[in-house]
DNA sequence: TCGCCGAATGAATCGCGATTCAGTCACCCC
DNA sequence: GGGGTGACTGAATCGCGATTCATTCGGCGA
């Protein structure tokens, strides 16, 4: 058969799916093994023969992923687009990953917090790049004097990041787990966050404020 | 002796405060009774004579330490001054508990995510109230001409909450662990976040934004 | 001084799951 | 068709800690 054969060489890549949703429903720690072969539809000691270990998957969603996330801001980043565009791009970007991917995205913040020593030694430089990329974009706006120039692109880079972030954990939050997070109103809220974020960036915001 | 006997009443609330650092080292998983227990110069035994078990410690810093901030978030609420020196207070606030008790607000933030469904459940609901003080300061600014009426407060406490957040994730990532993240670095970074933030929620701001 | 009581101790228990590994099975080459 | 190869399986192992509980300890009233 042509595809009944779900063997494939795609057995890893099952695997890592199903950690991926598992691990967003229960949190690292608390899944077992044996639940990711089960909802990977795999003998628990195959688990063994694409990952060194339970963490190791971990890692490897982290790898696989960010590394992909990381390349399409690279691409928004050198884009021909405005500056102020290319800030839309990436809230679009990080909030889009959220809605399509929304267990990948809550298995990538929250256990880049979690932190057990070694995955944040692994997940932090990542992460750093990411913010680098953003502060890219920031700073090339301040350059061509889309946005001001009194605050430090970094910090606001820090600051997109977050608030997306926050929006995005209410949002999960926000629902009772019967019933699934709306995508309507994460739309809504992005274009509101995007509609306050911008205009304290944009040049000419900085009148009046205690910029320090 | 007057002190010596630190096994006064406290023995619970040492247990607290160690768990609460052991927690933010090595996460509530990681972290092993009997580390809770060392750090707090007790017995393993007797940890289960002040709490049911290992999860009830970490509800009980949720409840008594969640509790008094919203206290205080409560007060600043309330309080006399401008809409616009209330949000900064929220931001003092948030981040001043960070640069203290950073611990603790690790421990905060990363298990709110963590999340084993009863302690999601638990935790949910008072996190919830915190952002709809947030949106109570608000919605006062917006009502008194303060601040822009074209965005929802509750979009607007979930950014501010989420911009503080991440500010302070990364600013406790930033550092290698051996060196202390810089309370200074944190101050400059929270001073220009809330120029970015008020500039952004002033009312005027809507000019020229999408804000659809 | 003596016996009692509750708090505190920490060594032993016990269950849980990550990991292992002895087989099984499908397929392919000779 | 027969035997070899390697992916896959899943039951058994094994270590790790959360939790328990028999025992100790310190103070206090009689």
């Amino acid at each position: 058969m042509a595809e009944a054969r779900a063997t494939e060489g795609d057995k890893r890549e099952r695997i890592l799916q199903a950690a991926i949703r598992v691990f967003a429903k229960k949190g690292f720690y608390a899944t077992k093994v044996s639940e990711i072969a089960k909802a990977a539809s795999v003998a628990d000691g195959t688990i063994y023969l694409y990952f060194q270990n339970k963490e190791a998957i971990l890692v490897s969603v982290f790898d696989d992923r960010m590394k992909a996330l990381l390349a399409l801001l690279e691409r928004i980043s050198s884009s021909q687009r405005t500056s102020e565009e290319k800030v839309q791009r990436i809230m679009e970007l990080q909030l889009g990953l959220l809605e399509e991917e929304r267990d990948l995205a809550e298995v990538v913040t929250v256990n880049l917090r979690q932190s057990s020593t070694f995955l944040k030694q692994y997940a932090a430089p990542l992460f750093r790049r990411y913010l680098e990329l953003m502060a890219d974009v920031v700073a090339a706006g301040q350059r061509d004097g889309s946005f001001r120039k009194d605050l430090n692109p970094r910090v606001v880079a820090r600051s997109l990041f977050g608030g997306l972030d926050g929006i995005a954990l209410t949002w999960a939050l926000g629902a009772e787990p019967p019933e699934e997070p709306s995508p309507v109103l994460l739309r809504k809220a992005a274009s509101q966050f995007s509609a306050l974020f911008l205009a304290g960036l944009r040049a000419g915001a900085e009148l009046g404020a205690e910029a320090k």
